[in-house]
DNA sequence: ATAACATTTACATTAGCATTGACATTTATC
DNA sequence: GATAAATGTCAATGCTAATGTAAATGTTAT
C-alpha cells in the first residue's frame, strides 16, 4: 500500500513524468529546480520523499536516472497475504492448530506457500546446515501425520522433543537424518516418533546472514 | 487476556482499522475527531485507553503512527505487509528498476525485513550453498552501493553479470568469495565491480526443499 | 461516587517545504 | 588523459501549518 502524496509531491511527480515522457531522461536537479521555481536541494528532498513512498526509484548514489514506478495495485496482494503462527514449543498430543505457545505470527506470501493451517517453527542449531537450513531460520511447515522418504519433516520424539530432520522409513525403524557431518543419524522405533508436518519452505531474516 | 472494550472504544478502534486499511496510515486526531463528530482531545483520550488495554501501540511521545495489535500483541498483518519487486535478471545498462524487467512481486513481513526499497533476486546456482543459500532461493536485498567485509552482497561484474557472493575489500582488489568448495574466489579491480545491494534475508519456497 | 466521555484552550513538537553553501562525483571538452 | 563544467549530495537552518499533549472542567451513565 503506497502512501498518499502531498500536493507538492504530486506536482513534482507529474512534472517528472511529463519530462521523462518527452525527453526520455530525467532533467537535472537544477533544471527541474529552475522550471519549478524552487532550489535544487528542494527538488532533491522531494525526490527522496517520492522514493521513500515508492513512486520512483533511483539507482546509485550519484546516478541521474529516475524510474517512475507504476502502481502495482494491491487488489491481488490482499488475497496473497497469509498469517501463520510461529510455534514456540510443540506440545505432545495436541494437533498443530491447538498448540498454545505461540511466539507470534508471521506474514507470508500465499502464492509461494499454498496450503492451509501452515505453521512456522524457529530452527535451533545447525544440524540441517547442508540442506540450507540454518540456526534461527523459520521453517514453514504444512501439517502432516505421515511422511515420504527423503522429505524434511518436523518430528516429535518421545512426545516432547521437536526436531527438523530428513525422514527415512526402514523396515524396522525410522531414521531421522541430519544434514551436517557433525551430527549423526538417529534411529527410532515407530512409536517413538510422531510426524507433525513437512517443511515446505524457509524464511531467514537479517540475523545471522553474515556470520 | 485483554480487558473488554467499551462500546465507544470499540467504535473508535473499528474506525481506526478501517482507515488504516484504506490509507495505510492512521488519520490525525483532528481528522478522526471530525469524522467521528467529537473533539480531538476526546479521540486522544480514547486512544490512551486503547493503548492501556493493549489494543493499539504508539511510538514516541509525539509520533503519529499507530499500530493495531492482535490478541497476541503482534502488529496487525495489514500493517506488516510489504511488497517487493522480484528482479529477473540484472544485466547491462542496469535495467534493474525497469518495471518490465520484474518477474512480479513478493509479499513479505515488514517485521522481519525492515528497510525501504528492498528488492528480491532469484538465486541461480549453488555457489553460496554453505551460507545456506540454494539455487532458486529468493534473496531479499537492500539497495546499497558499498559493502563491508564479510557481507553477502549483490554485485554487478563488468556491468553485465550479477552475482551474489561474500565481499572482501583488499588493498588492491575486491574479492568475491563463494561459499562452496566447488567454486573459487574471484578477484577484481575496483572498477570491475559494482555493488548493488546487501542480502538481508532468504525466502525459499516448496521447490527444491527435498533435493 | 466513580469511570467513561466530552469540551475548550494553551502549548510543544513534528512534517513538509524552502534556502544556502560547501563538497563529491560524473560528464563533457579539449 | 587532464581540466572544467555540470550535476548530485549533504548538513545546517528557518518558516509555517498541521499535529499531538496536557490541564482544567463539565456531562453522563452505572
Amino acid at each position: 500500500m503506497r502512501l498518499k502524496l502531498t500536493q507538492n509531491q504530486q506536482k513534482v511527480l507529474d512534472y517528472l513524468k511529463q519530462k521523462i515522457n518527452k525527453n526520455g531522461v530525467c532533467p537535472s536537479l537544477r533544471t527541474a529546480a529552475s522550471e519549478l521555481a524552487i532550489s535544487h536541494a528542494a527538488v532533491a528532498q522531494t525526490l527522496k520523499a517520492l522514493e521513500d513512498k515508492e513512486y520512483i526509484r533511483r539507482e546509485g548514489r550519484y546516478s541521474r536516472t529516475v524510474h517512475i514506478l507504476d502502481d502495482v495495485g494491491d487488489v491481488y496482494i490482499t488475497q496473497r497475504q497469509k498469517q501463520i503462527p510461529v510455534i514456540g514449543h510443540i506440545t505432545a498430543g495436541l494437533p498443530m492448530y491447538a498448540q498454545q505457545e505461540w511466539e507470534g505470527h508471521l506474514l507470508v506470501d500465499a502464492k509461494i506457500y499454498p496450503g492451509q493451517n501452515l505453521f512456522a517453527l524457529k530452527i535451533q542449531g545447525n544440524s540441517m546446515k547442508n540442506a540450507g537450513i540454518l540456526d534461527q531460520d523459520l521453517a514453514i511447515c504444512e501439517p502432516r501425520q505421515y511422511a515420504h522418504n527423503k522429505e524434511i519433516v518436523v518430528a516429535l520424539i518421545h512426545h516432547e522433543e521437536a526436531t527438523v530432520k530428513r525422514f527415512f522409513l526402514h523396515s524396522n525403524c525410522i531414521e531421522l537424518r541430519p544434514e551436517n557431518p557433525d551430527f549423526h543419524s538417529q534411529k527410532y522405533e515407530f512409536e517413538e516418533v510422531l510426524i507433525q508436518g513437512k517443511v515446505i519452505g524457509i524464511v531467514r531474516g537479517p540475523h545471522g546472514i553474515d556470520d
